[in-house]
DNA sequence: CAGGAAACTTGAACATCGTTCAATCGAAAT
DNA sequence: ATTTCGATTGAACGATGTTCAAGTTTCCTG
């Protein structure tokens, strides 16, 4: 009983990490149960023993993909200089850095597309809830007074805006910007958008 | 002569719109040559002549639906209070509508990637330019010392900062945020930046 | 207007996918 | 050793984008 479990569990994991890498390499599309189960050496079927869909693979995937960004982000909010201000600087540009360093991992979070009768499943919502949090903390700071709710409007507000930057940024359909010039930007935007808001309190 | 170019010009006319139709209703991955030949009364492979590729189509699609955008924040522009601030304002609004309102067609614009080695064609790349134009003039007003060069950085950064918010906020995978709300918190982000902008010149 | 040339159109065929499932295999239990 | 039952296989299915030889229409010329 257990041999064949420690198998599939085995098979389980080298699945995910092979088809990881392969999104790494080849882009989202460029990801193929054959070359898969070629992969990890088993019949082309079979990967449907491990996995139900390819969207729950693609799931998992972006599952690792949240935690390392999550692992980059928070060593951004507690390294360097402990002002609110520039900890959310930190925290864009190790946001645009992970991007970068992690392209085709970072752009499948969000190209990724099920089917729209499918729900995804609770461990993939809360993966993506979590990233505000690092956001939240140094908001807090700046803006004492404000309620709970607010805060996590502005906190997504803010995240999304230094996503929109990363992912227009790193397209490569119209001119490419360079990574320095796209971090620069990016950390201009962040302390205008703060000294902005900060003012507003004044 | 002219009888079978004028045949061909009208199945390509009505080949693009049906496109345009079938993405604003099922999405762009609900785009089907099959579906489209039997549409507008030809073969399957009739396609290819009256466009080389899906890609091609799509990128047609993706033309009308950025004048359209155009047009909007054209209007947008022009319309209201002339202050370069809350024409700033009135254009981000604008672009989240149009977004809300051409839900598929607005994705089908970042969604689509082409084959890594194709080149996508100049007029694909013209389009696409434009609408900084509708952002740039607003912020020479606000920035008059500022060389063009560092206003059309700016113009991409709030372009793409304003972007993220409503990619981001129009997602339904997370939790989806109405509509008045969005364009309040964009409203507000987009007046925090250029106050913030604004300050560091003073 | 006839008739051949050129261009256009067709739809069957191909390659490639994700996914399914009846048949086969192998390990644990008796 | 035999049975049993779930795990595994890989052939097959249904879509899908794309191609192309064959058939059809259109156009030009004598």
């Amino acid at each position: 009983m257990t041999k064949a479990l420690e198998r599939r569990a085995k098979l389980r994991t080298d699945l995910i990490q092979t088809a990881e890498r392969m999104i790494a390499e080849r882009g989202l599309a460029g990801l193929k149960t054959r070359d898969l189960a070629r992969a990890i050496g088993c019949a082309n079927g079979a990967v449907y023993n491990l996995v139900t869909d390819v969207d729950e693979l693609v799931l998992r995937v972006g599952s690792r993909t949240l935690l390392r960004l999550d692992e980059a982000l928070s060593t951004a909010e507690s390294t360097g200089e402990p002002s609110p201000r520039e900890t959310l600087v930190r925290i864009a540009i190790a946001y645009c850095d992970f991007a970068a360093e992690n392209l085709e991992l970072w752009r499948a979070l969000f190209e990724h597309r099920m089917a729209a009768d499918k729900i995804l499943p609770d461990w993939s919502v809360n993966d993506q809830l979590q990233l505000f949090r690092h956001i939240y903390h140094p908001l807090a700071l700046l803006f004492p007074k404000r309620s709970q709710e607010d805060l996590g409007i502005t906190a997504r507000s803010l995240f999304s805006a230094v996503h929109g930057m990363v992912a227009l940024g790193l397209e490569q359909k119209l001119v490419a910007v360079p990574l320095p010039a796209l971090r620069k930007e990016i950390a201009d935007l962040v302390r205008a958008m703060i000294d902005g808001l900060v003012a507003r309190t004044e």
